[in-house]
DNA sequence: TGTAAAGAGGACTAAAATGGTCCTATATGG
DNA sequence: CCATATAGGACCATTTTAGTCCTCTTTACA
């Protein structure tokens, strides 16, 4: 359904419970209970964040995370490869190759380039974004470019 | 990774080879070659498809499937939801309620515009777009309309 | 009217991804 | 030194996904 994995969602919410108290360190245990969830999904959410580097960790006592850089710096996108990896629709959109079927496939290019556009979509969303509560306002009109379609080009003929 | 199943993946392959010789019924055996995917799960796929109104199909000898509209009126949000089930980001995107978490949440509504951004999206493909080989034009640029964040609106205190 | 060629529908299995927990090690402040 | 944190994995249970197979129905045509 295309949708986010759990604790993608987890880290989100995270997220901008952190950006919203910016300026103290937070630790998994406080984050667990506002957010009421169990204090080690929280904590290896949080790790994984660090270790992508859109959290700093302080260990020891007093210690907690603190974001890296400011909200309006970090998108979605960031969060989401945080969690998942790379952002990509099909198999073949991030790896170089190693598909086979691309000669009988013939929707490579395109699925590419939608990827690509939600990628895009999603590095306009910043955590800035998600954390205020008032609504994004989003381009519900036009998201794509509707092209007149060429109705046959040379290649499209199979086998 | 907000990655399609690899079998929506076939099935818009699947959708392309059809959309590109619409006037004659395809068997499962026939696409199964062509596209070079096991029988069964080639037939597995053009049911699904068939189920949810994109594929019209003929049973008996000289049977196949057929497009049941043009390719223009078919879009990548339909053979996704054919294949996935309905296009949301997150558990609650969709779902009337039932989340628990809404309160602690504060992403829920942004996250929900996310995902209505990239349905649209998503509708705005069609399977004539994809059919054709020619490169899509989608809109590298401004796909969010950059709000400049109102820093802080009343509602996203936290106790 | 019989037979072969198709799809419909669903049961089933194997494999992979996901979510979640826990343990040990290390760092840090008081 | 001790209490409090994170780091980094190992680990398991559950769910999802992919893929196969079997039986039934429909249809064209010899």
């Amino acid at each position: 359904m295309l949708k986010l994995s759990k604790l993608t969602d987890y880290a989100a919410v995270i997220m901008a419970q952190i950006a919203r108290d910016p300026d103290q360190a937070h630790t998994a245990s406080e984050l667990a209970a506002r957010v009421k969830l169990p204090h080690p999904t929280v904590g290896k959410t949080l790790k994984m964040l660090a270790k992508s580097g859109l959290l700093e960790s302080r260990r020891g006592s007093h210690g907690g995370y603190v974001l890296s850089r400011s909200p309006a710096d970090i998108t979605a996108s960031d969060i989401i490869a945080a969690i998942e990896g790379p952002i990509g629709m099909t198999e073949c959109s991030h790896a170089d190759g190693e598909c086979g079927l691309l000669d009988s496939c013939g929707v490579a290019d395109n699925w590419q380039r939608v990827s690509q556009a939600i990628r895009t979509l999603l590095d306009g969303v910043t955590l800035a974004h998600l954390a205020q509560s008032s609504p994004l306002k989003l381009p519900v009109q036009l998201p794509i470019q509707s092209v007149t379609l060429p109705t046959a080009s040379g290649a499209l003929r199979e086998h």
